[in-house]
DNA sequence: AAAAGTAGTATTGTCGACAATTATGCGATG
DNA sequence: CATCGCATAATTGTCGACAATACTACTTTT
């Protein structure tokens, strides 16, 4: 059984820099921490009751995966979300998402294509009982995502969209309240993707990723102008 | 005129973490830290004369570049180089930097493309002044990319190609020493390629852009299996 | 009254020392 | 003789304080 959250579990998180740095990201990405808002180095020292040393090397990281900005002798902000700045992204992750499926076309084995499978049939099952849940298309979206990524075996790859700018589009998507129609023609996709997979159409399955990104960034878009 | 390492200044680099992570990336990519051994802070520390805390911050953003690895409580190490990275690199930049010349072609205007064909020509006159001289080549083949990307204005796409791939893209060439009959040859792709953004082609300048990196990535393999 | 300069405050950058963890080397044991 | 275990040493992670820079508010000047 998979967490919500377990796509973002370190090999080791011992150290508490990476304890407070797990902390803000997910507030940031919650919208606890409001976009655009100043970060206080002492204040939030004070709060989460450590150094400063440590809570520097947290924001260090957070400015790595574009979750804030930083400008020397002047401090931090949270990042803005902003039309272009959407556009901007997925324009990336279209090239690269697609990049990886044309990867795990010719990397996966015929073992993690069935395992991969029958973790789709996973999301439709928990997608009918939880229906209206927004939450749960998410993890399991991303949960997707994140696996065809990694099946791509390109170390470069992985990091830039697992580690750097996923955290990003999960903000996105959480602060626009994700939901609706796309809940499940999303999981149709990701099968269409997967079977591209499992024939080894790599061209194919690239396609079908790079329309399934565009579609998604059009469906943000939309929340974008209604919503706030 | 442009001196040999232009692309690579900051625009503040007020800090003391600053410089020393400036002189010691251009340690590691011209090899002079032999790829593979263990990064001491406290020995850095006292050959650059400074405290380990602006060093740490330094050796955070090499990483963030991938010029070391860290593993917490163990130390920092420099990069090795394998053919198995140099491929995953290139993968990544055929893509990304393709996607660039596409932008870049929707994106300039046509007095940054005119500024722009006044570069090769500089660049073609200094080759010819200075042939044999890899170094050069270099430079110059390194700032065509790098105003290409610029161009694209993609503010990701520009922070993962010039902030935290291209320096290892040089240590890759630096390191195996590239010269040859590919400088020749790549000034003519490089026209080729402003060509059709001027042209306002981004297809083509995005294909072209493909094959070209490519062939640089299959000459840097040559030397890989014959040199070292 | 508006703008510029200036003093004061707060925040970031840096430092040296301590604590926790890991690597090393020696000795004991099978 | 090799291997395991333990003590020691070295390195990384963390802490609190100081220095340098940036922001704020007030005074001063035109």
């Amino acid at each position: 059984m998979s967490t919500d959250c377990d796509f973002l579990m370190q090999k080791e998180p011992i150290t508490a820099a990476d304890r407070v740095l797990l902390e803000i990201q997910r507030a940031i990405v919650a919208g606890e921490i409001a976009p655009g808002s100043k970060i206080s180095e002492p204040e939030l020292a004070k709060q989460f009751d450590l150094s400063r040393a440590p809570l520097r090397e947290a924001l260090a990281r957070l400015e790595r995966c574009h979750l804030i900005e930083r400008i020397p002798n002047a401090g931090a902000r949270v990042v803005k979300l902003t039309p272009q700045g959407l556009i901007s992204l997925y324009q990336i992750r279209e090239n690269l998402e697609g990049m990886a499926c044309r990867l795990a076309a010719e990397q996966m084995s015929d073992a993690d294509i069935k395992q991969m499978q029958s973790l789709l049939d996973q999301h439709l099952a928990t997608q009918r009982v939880r229906e209206g849940e927004s939450y749960y298309q998410e993890a399991g979206d991303v949960d997707f995502h994140y696996r065809i990524i990694q099946a791509s075996k390109n170390p470069y790859l992985i990091n830039i969209l697992c580690d750097e700018l996923y955290y990003l589009v999960r903000m996105y998507r959480v602060q626009m309240g994700m939901a609706g129609p796309r809940v499940s023609r999303a999981f149709d996709e990701h099968k269409a993707i997967l079977n591209a997979i499992a024939n080894r159409d790599g061209e194919l399955a690239e396609l079908l990723m790079r329309r399934h990104i565009s579609a998604s960034r059009r469906n943000i878009e939309l929340h974008l102008q209604q919503g706030n």
